[in-house]
DNA sequence: TATGAGGGCGCC
DNA sequence: AAACGGCGCCCTCATA
């Protein structure tokens, strides 16, 4: 028995030291290994913290004292007892001890920059900037702190005294300058124009371009650190950086991205579960359009604008199927009709027209949310279809913000928790796989964004690799529809291009 | 000088 | 008035 707290710290130091992992974890029976913050962390994934101290306080009454070696067998024997009674103990040794060693794994790899680039960047947002703040002086008639909402506010609002009809207040009073705000008032005056571009320049300039150069080791490579206890409904974090949230889309962002680059000889794959959690939700609620969709491989917001707006496929808009969208991911997370007009820029009622009409056409979605919300009110908890639970004792509060909120956590979870279940299986699977076949070279697995892989793949195993990990992912666990991944190759993050199944078949 | 709340924003 | 689920990190500013 290894039961401990950290474990991924203490393998990634065993590896380090070139010596063995002990023991295959991969089986209930015998298993070698059990991490203390994670098994508390299923129990309750909404703990404050999950270290010995914090642990042994609650759940034993007492101060954790590490000269004596009972404190962390008596955590176990909590941890343990409850696991089983919780029917979490699957999850545990053979998904979530495995996912450690993978995880360390990915850790000790790292993903490797372009420095160089990413220093040119600087330098160019550099200016950018500068530039833009002596515009915005110019503007507002003298220089303050752009970065000061306070003071931001007061320029716009006093100062230039631009009109804030239609403007949103902050929590504490203020008016908001925030980018729906600016966008609201882009038309009042010159200077607005400028703050757009200078906030998005800033913000990729501070949060990204400059930490991730500090952060790369001598030889380019930067390291995450995955919180496998960091999230409320199973999925994992990353912390330090947090490569889970670089930009994607603009100009910008892609130049960002392009300097996240494979490694000589190599190139980056990425795999990404295609409408994994409206897949989820499909084969959970069980409803027949929705699965029907999915297996037969239609556009799934497509075939949601046609029955919305009750038209044939070939009469849906794009704009029909961009509103179909919103509406698919905000049902995921229990939207209302406030928060749908907003995204959509609809008016309220129609709205909730919009939604009225979604459950009419999606009845068993309806019925699933409404019993997984009767679920929570009854016992205090939701589980997903692997048991992983999320306590929420805040559905059945008399307040009627924090019970609705409490419903939407209800509502969500069961779908993100699955999705994160299955990314965490085919990880593991595809890990022992790599192994098997003694791929540890050619196949490098760096990262893991929630319904992504990003695979670092000796360009000579392209082929072979897509194949193993494509067939892993979508095979990883059986739903009710089938699970789709969509397959990218390039050289660099930035510039990833379709990997056909074709070139596979034309070799 | 350190800390934490608030405002804000990047991703899935 | 009213936030649609889950994260981590930036800067400012008040307070200690």
């Amino acid at each position: 028995m290894f039961a401990d707290f950290n474990l991924k710290e203490k393998f990634k130091e065993l590896k380090k030291q070139d010596k063995k992992i002990p023991k295959d974890p991969s089986a209930a029976l015998g298993a070698s290994y059990f991490d203390l913050g994670v098994a508390f962390w299923m129990l309750n994934p909404d703990e404050k913290e999950y270290t010995a101290e914090f642990l042994s306080k609650k759940y034993l009454n007492k101060e954790y004292n590490p000269s004596v070696g009972s404190g962390l067998k008596q955590l176990y024997e909590v941890a343990l007892k409850k696991l089983k009674e919780y029917k979490l103990e699957g999850l545990f040794y053979d998904v979530e001890m495995p996912l450690i060693e993978v995880l360390a794994e990915m850790e000790s790899l790292g993903v490797k920059l372009n420095v160089g680039g990413l220093n040119s960047l600087e330098k160019k947002l550099e200016k950018n900037l500068s530039e833009l703040a002596k515009k915005i002086y110019k503007e507002a008639g003298a220089p303050f702190n752009i970065n000061s909402p306070k003071q931001l506010g007061e320029m716009l609002f006093q100062k230039l005294g631009i009109d804030a009809a239609g403007v949103k207040k902050t929590k504490g009073g203020a008016i908001s300058t925030d980018v729906d705000t600016l966008l609201t008032i882009k038309d009042r005056h010159p200077v607005v124009k400028y703050l757009l571009e200078y906030r998005e320049l800033f913000k990729l300039q501070t949060t990204y371009v400059r930490p991730l150069q500090a952060l790369a080791d001598k030889k380019g490579r930067v390291r995450t650190t995955y919180i496998q206890t960091g999230t409320s409904t199973g999925r994992l974090s990353s912390q330090n950086p947090n490569l889970q949230n670089i930009p994607i889309g603009n100009n910008l962002a892609t130049e960002l991205r392009k300097c996240f680059v494979a490694e000589k000889g190599y190139s980056f794959i990425s795999f990404d579960y295609s409408q994994i959690e409206l897949r989820v939700l499909a084969s959970l609620s069980g409803d027949p359009k929705m699965m029907e969709a999915f297996n037969n491989d239609l556009d799934i917001h497509k075939m949601t604008a046609a029955n919305v707006f009750n038209k044939p496929l070939r009469e849906v808009t794009p704009e029909m199927r961009r509103l179909a969208k919103t509406l698919n991911f905000g049902v995921v997370y229990g939207m209302g009709a406030n928060a749908f007009a907003k995204t959509s820029g609809l008016s309220v009622t129609e709205a909730r027209k919009f939604i009225d009409e979604y459950f009419n056409d999606f009845k068993k979605i309806k019925v699933w949310q409404e019993e997984i919300k009767a679920q929570a009110r009854t016992f205090g908890y939701v589980t997903n279809l692997n048991g992983r639970r999320r306590w929420l004792l805040q559905a059945t509060s008399m307040f009627r913000g924090e019970a609705a909120e409490a419903e939407r956590a209800a509502i969500n979870m069961p779908v993100q928790g699955l999705a994160a279940d299955i990314i965490k299986i085919a990880m593991v699977k595809i890990s022992k796989e790599i192994k098997k076949q003694k791929l540890e070279n050619s196949i490098k697995m760096l990262l893991t964004i929630h319904d992504e892989l990003l695979f670092e793949i000796k360009d000579e195993a392209l082929e072979e690799a897509v194949k193993i990990i494509s067939g892993i992912m979508e095979s990883a666990y059986e739903l009710e529809v089938s699970v789709k991944v969509t397959v990218k190759v390039g050289k660099n993050w930035g510039e990833l291009s379709a990997f056909l199944k074709s070139d596979i078949l034309m070799i």
